[in-house]
DNA sequence: TCCCAGAAGGTTTTT
DNA sequence: CCTTCTGGGA
C-alpha cells in the first residue's frame, strides 16, 4: 500500500496541475472537461492507480468504469492491467453502459415483474421485443434503470461494490443513461468522476443531453477541472485545431504563443472525380506504408456509410495488394475467442509457415481438462485433421467450391474441438445463441474478405487489427488515433444537417491525426452500383470546413 | 387534377 | 444534403 503524499504518475508520466488533482482527489465528484489529445483515457487509468494502490478505493470495493464503446471500455480495462498489474486491476471493472445494463439485469433479474418479466436464458435482439423471452438493445439501460429504481437490495448492492465511478466520453451521454447514473449512485454515495469534452459531442441525432456535462457538475456538486494540454497532436495540426475551437468554444481557445512550431502537416486535396481521388489516396498509402508507417496508423474516415463512397478506393488498394478493413462489416469480431479461433484455424491451413497462429490454436483446443491419454489421442484427432484439411485446400478443385468448402473444414474442425471447449472460451457462450452468431458472423466476414480478391490470406489480414487500414466512419473513429489521417469527401453533401453536429463531427475527424491530415473532395461521385436513394452526384466543397486547413 | 409541403434515411449501442 | 413519393388543400 503507498501512502496517498507518496503516489506517483506511473511510468513516470508529468501531468499538469488539474490533471493531477483530477487524479488525486479521493472524496469529491469531479467534471474534467479537455480537448482531443488530453489524454483523458489515460487520467482514468492513472486515477484507477492512485486509488486502488494508496487503498483510497479499499479492498473489497472496487472500480466501476462505464464507456460507450467496446473499443474504449477494453481499451482503458487494459491499460490499467498494464499500469497497475493484474491484482489491483482485478477491482477494475470497465464496461460499457450496455455491459453494464446487462449485468444489472442478469444479477437481479427477478425484481422486474409484469410487463417486464424475464426468462433466465432471454436473448438480445437488434429489433423485435417478445414479452419474457428477447429483449432489444435499447430495452437494456430502461430495464436496469427499472431494476434500480424500484429495488431497494440491488440499489444497496450496487452502492456496496463500487466506491468510485468513472464516466468517459460523458458528453454524449443520453437521458436514459444519465438516469441509470442518478438512479444508481446518489449524490453522495460514491465518487464519480466524468470526463468529457463539449465540442465532441456527436450524439446529439441519437438523443445525447445537451449540456449534460453541466447538469453533472450542478446535480453532484462536481468540481470542474478543465485540461489545456494536447499531447496528440503535432503544432500545424494544433492550430488548425485550435481555429476550428475559436469558433465552436472561444473560451477554450489556446493562446497562439503556445501553439508554434513546424512539425505537421495538412493537405486540401481537390480532384475532379471520386476515381481520380481513389488513385491519388491510394498511391498516397502506399507511400506511406512503403516510408515505414505501420498500416494501423493509418485511417480512412469518411462522415457515413463508407462502403458507398470508398468502394472506388477499396479497389485501388487493393490492386495495389494493401489490406484495408471496412469497420461498418466487421464489428468487433476481433475481440471474440471463437471466431479468433476460427481465423487461427483458416490460416493454419491456407498458409504455409504459420508458427504462432499454430501455437494459438495448439493452446487453445487443448486446455480442456482432459487425461493425458485422451489428450494425447485428441493431438493426434486434431493433427491428423489439420494436415486432411491443408492438403484439402491445396487440391485445384477445391477454388471452385468456395466459399462453401472453407465452413464445411471450419464445422469439421469445430465439432473435432467440441462444444464444450467452445464454450468455456468466453462467459457469454453459456447462454442463449452467442456462440453459434459469432462463428456464422466469423465465417460471413471471412467470405466477404475472400469475395474481394480470391486471397484467403489477405482475406485474414484484412481482418486482422495490425495489418490492415482501416475505412472508418467519423463516429466510429471517436477516441481513437493515427499517424495519418484522410479525410475523404469533405464535401457539403456528406457533412449536412443541424450546423453544430456538422462542425463537432468534422472537429472529432481532423483531431485524430497526430503527424499528417489530408482532406479531399471531387466535383463529381459516381452513384454507386448498388441502389441508394439519395446521392447527388455533383458535389461542392465544404469550403468553410477546408478553409480551417489555412493559416492566417 | 394539379401543386406543394413534408417525410424518409444516414451516423451507435451487447453477452 | 440528396430525390422521390404521398397526402392534403385548392
Amino acid at each position: 500500500m503507498i501512502r496517498p503524499d507518496q503516489w506517483r504518475p506511473v511510468d513516470g508520466l508529468v501531468l499538469e496541475p488539474n490533471a493531477l488533482s483530477a487524479v488525486t482527489t479521493s472524496d469529491r465528484n469531479v467534471v474534467v472537461s479537455a480537448g482531443p489529445g488530453a489524454g483523458k483515457t489515460e487520467l482514468l487509468a492513472q486515477r484507477a492507480d492512485f486509488l486502488l494502490g494508496t487503498g483510497r478505493c479499499p479492498y473489497p470495493r472496487r472500480i466501476l468504469a462505464v464507456s460507450f464503446k467496446v473499443d474504449a471500455a477494453r481499451n482503458l480495462r487494459e491499460r490499467v492491467r498494464r499500469r497497475s498489474g493484474a491484482r489491483l486491476a482485478a477491482r477494475f471493472d470497465s464496461f460499457t453502459f450496455h455491459a453494464f445494463a446487462k449485468r444489472l439485469i442478469d444479477n437481479y433479474r427477478p425484481a422486474l415483474t409484469g410487463y417486464n418479466e424475464l426468462n433466465p436464458d432471454y436473448r438480445i435482439d437488434r429489433s423485435t421485443r417478445i414479452m419474457g423471452e428477447q429483449i432489444t438493445f435499447s430495452d437494456l439501460v430502461p430495464l436496469a434503470l427499472e431494476i434500480i429504481e424500484t429495488n431497494t437490495y440491488a440499489r444497496g448492492g450496487i452502492r456496496q461494490t463500487y466506491s468510485h465511478v468513472f464516466l468517459d466520453e460523458f458528453q454524449d451521454c443520453t437521458d436514459q443513461q444519465y438516469r441509470l447514473i442518478k438512479a444508481a449512485f446518489g449524490p453522495t454515495t460514491a465518487v464519480l468522476t466524468a470526463v468529457g469534452d463539449t465540442k465532441q459531442r456527436i450524439m446529439a441525432w441519437a438523443g445525447a443531453l445537451d449540456g449534460v456535462l453541466q447538469t453533472f457538475a450542478d446535480d453532484f456538486s462536481a468540481r470542474p477541472l478543465p485540461l489545456y494540454q494536447n499531447f496528440r497532436s503535432d503544432p500545424r495540426l494544433r492550430r488548425m485545431q485550435n481555429r476550428m475551437i475559436a469558433q465552436m468554444d472561444p473560451g477554450a481557445v489556446s493562446p497562439d504563443e503556445e501553439l508554434t512550431g513546424d512539425e505537421g502537416a495538412i493537405e486540401v486535396l481537390p480532384f475532379r472525380t471520386g476515381q481520380d481521388e481513389a488513385q491519388a489516396v491510394a498511391q498516397l498509402v502506399d507511400s506511406w506504408l512503403h516510408g515505414g508507417t505501420p498500416p494501423s496508423e493509418i485511417a480512412i474516415l469518411v462522415r457515413q456509410q463508407p462502403h458507398l463512397v470508398a468502394a472506388v478506393l477499396g479497389l485501388e488498394l487493393a490492386a495495389r495488394g494493401i489490406p484495408f478493413r471496412n469497420e461498418q462489416d466487421s464489428q468487433d469480431l476481433t475481440a471474440e475467442p471463437a471466431a479468433a479461433l476460427v481465423f487461427n484455424f483458416i490460416r493454419v491451413i491456407a498458409g504455409g509457415k504459420q508458427p504462432e497462429a499454430y501455437a494459438e490454436l495448439m493452446w487453445i483446443t487443448n486446455r480442456s481438462s482432459r487425461s493425458d491419454d485422451e489428450a494425447s489421442r485428441f493431438d493426434g484427432q486434431l493433427k491428423r485433421m489439420l494436415s486432411e484439411a491443408r492438403a484439402a485446400v491445396r487440391d485445384p478443385a477445391f477454388k471452385g467450391a468456395e466459399p462453401a468448402a472453407w465452413r464445411t473444414l471450419v464445422y469439421e474442425f469445430l465439432r473435432l474441438v467440441s462444444r464444450s471447449t467452445l464454450t468455456a472460451l468466453s462467459t457469454g457462450y453459456q447462454q442463449g445463441t452467442w456462440l453459434d452468431d459469432v462463428i456464422e458472423q466469423a465465417l460471413d466476414a471471412f467470405d466477404r474478405e475472400l469475395a474481394v480478391d480470391g486471397d484467403a490470406i489477405q482475406a485474414l489480414r484484412r481482418l486482422s487489427e495490425m495489418d490492415a487500414i482501416r475505412f472508418l466512419t467519423i463516429h466510429k473513429c471517436k477516441g481513437l488515433e493515427f499517424e495519418k489521417v484522410v479525410v475523404l469527401g469533405v464535401e457539403e453533401q456528406l457533412f449536412w444537417g443541424d450546423a453544430t453536429a456538422a462542425i463537432s463531427a468534422f472537429f472529432v475527424a481532423i483531431s485524430r491525426a497526430k503527424q499528417h491530415l489530408v482532406l479531399t473532395h471531387v466535383r463529381h461521385r459516381d452513384r454507386p452500383e448498388e441502389p441508394v436513394k439519395f446521392w447527388s452526384e455533383s458535389r461542392t466543397p465544404h469550403q468553410e470546413f477546408l478553409d480551417f486547413a489555412y493559416e492566417g
